[in-house]
RNA sequence: GCCUGAGUAGCUCAAUGGUAGAGCAAAUGGCUGUUAACCAUUAGGUUCGGGGUUCAAAUCCCUGCUCAGGCGCCA
């Protein structure tokens, strides 16, 4: 007897195995039934025939439940019936656990969202909420690894923070012995002390956003990996986060072929996301979204339809540089063929699915960031720090920020982003 | 924060001022290759809360709550 988890049940063609798991499904024809048993690493069909099994043993498959906790014996067969080509035929199973008393609120129905919402922690174990977590799993894993690869020193940015890196955006207030701290929403400037201690260091965490926003590309906890290079500039940003992307892709596509097959994702949009990415200025950008028929003025934010035509023009991400001063952060540096520009950089994901990555190469100079930190309100004090790196060994650095549930849902096709994250918080979730 | 819409059986929805209904789920029975299996029967209701109009309200009006979609903010 063997004991394989579903994943890896073709190995065990025609062996007679022993499964534990829960009931996913049931469909009964008087002699003949087929279960679909989820053992947390997939699904499969087991067949139970009337006359292969003891009476007793028969009988309990027709008061199955859906979860049950089973576990179930017979031989792997190969079978083009079967949802992923193999079943077991069952010699036995015996159910470990069955609670009677209620109904599994759960059903192979369409539900609403805010009930599903509701029982997120029963949702998790559907098949296409399987399928997102185990590509968010592999693309955090492969991150990971990209990292490593690169040199990047893991260099965990702290999640209290005295104060915010941006003054404008609303942050989370604890209470930190008698004074205040905030939830970080942003690991950022700890990166750039990183590069210069590590030359090459990045965080990954999560980062939390008091915004209200009300959209399905917003939540108010979310993950993000932001590198961080020393003797790097704005190219530096774009080729590092291009090759980082297509890595990601390719992973996923060699390694989730199964989970996106389950999501019925369009791979051929997946595997069109080779280097080289398209690369336009934001004067060139704003020159393309008028041409497209959605009116903007020059040193204008993009907002929701300009975004959109970005994100809908291409077949492959397209990065967005040198931004007007005014709308981007006192950090970035400024371009030294325009003073009006700034040295930072938007990628935007294909298939209308926004914003993925945002970067910039920072200030190098001292007094430049004293005097733009000034003109930004900056509280001096707390970011005393931070101006201090420029005062010892400071080099042209550069970083970007990956926003990890945006990769997860224009990679898995998820309209939504709240599916992408295990647990999501939004304006209006803080349960379960 | 702003705009729009929704709330009826466990779930997804119907019933346009006149007897609250269907599909799924549950329970019982039938069926030897199902694919959200199918067929039959049974049970299942404070129509989101509060107030009002009316002979009569799920339906119209006021108010509160909850949620969704879009915008803004951003990754």
């Amino acid at each position: 007897m063997q004991y394989p988890t579903i994943e890896n049940i073709k190995k065990f063609h025609e062996k007679e195995v022993s499964l534990k798991g829960w009931i996913k499904n049931v469909r009964s024809s008087g002699k003949i039934a087929f279960i679909i048993l989820r053992d947390g690493t997939g699904f499969l069909q087991c067949v139970a025939v009337k006359n292969e099994m003891s009476e007793e043993n028969y009988s309990l498959v027709k008061d199955l439940l859906y979860e049950d906790t089973v576990e179930v014996s017979g031989v792997v067969k190969s079978s083009p019936k079967a949802p992923g080509g193999y079943e077991i035929l069952l010699s036995s199973i015996k159910v470990l656990y069955s609670y009677k008393k209620e109904e599994y609120p759960i059903q192979k129905k369409e539900h609403g969202v805010d009930f599903l919402l509701n029982h997120r922690h029963l949702w998790l174990r559907s098949s296409k909420q399987f399928a997102i977590m185990r590509i968010r799993d592999e693309i955090i894993k492969s991150i990971r690894d990209f990292m490593y690869d690169n040199e990047f020193l893991l260099l965990d940015s702290p999640i209290f923070t005295p104060t915010a890196p941006e003054g404008t955006t609303t942050l989370f207030a604890t209470d930190y012995f008698g004074s205040d701290a905030y939830l970080s929403q942003s690991g950022q400037l700890y990166q750039e002390a990183g590069a210069l201690a590590f030359r090459r260091a990045y965080c990954f965490g999560p980062t939390f956003r008091a915004e209200k926003s009300k959209t399905k590309r917003h939540l108010t906890e979310f993950w993000m990996v932001e590198p961080e290079m020393a003797f790097a500039d704005l190219d530096d940003v774009m080729d590092m986060s291009e090759k980082l992307v297509c890595y990601i892709v390719k992973r996923v596509l060699e390694r989730r072929g199964e989970e996106l097959k389950i999501l019925e994702r369009d791979i051929s949009k997946l595997e069109k996301i080779t280097s080289p990415f398209h690369r336009m200025t934001y004067d060139e950008a704003v020159k393309l979204i008028n041409e497209s028929g959605v009116k903007m003025e020059w040193g204008e934010d993009f907002g929701a339809e300009q975004d959109s035509v970005l994100s809908n023009h291409f077949d492959k991400p397209v990065f967005i540089h040198r931004f007007p001063k005014k709308i981007k952060p006192f950090y970035m540096e400024i371009d030294p063929e325009n003073p009006e520009l700034v040295l930072g950089v938007d990628m935007y994901a294909p298939e209308g699915y926004g914003e993925l990555v945002g970067g910039s190469q920072r200030m190098f100079d001292l007094d430049n960031l004293v005097k733009e930190a000034k003109k930004s309100n900056l509280d001096e004090e707390a970011y005393r720090w931070y101006i201090e790196l420029r005062k010892w060994g400071s080099c042209p650095h550069a970083g970007f920020g990956l926003g990890v549930e945006r990769t997860i849902s224009w990679i898995t096709g998820v309209e939504h982003i709240r599916t992408t994250i295990p647990f999501p918080r939004t304006i209006n979730r803080l349960y379960p």
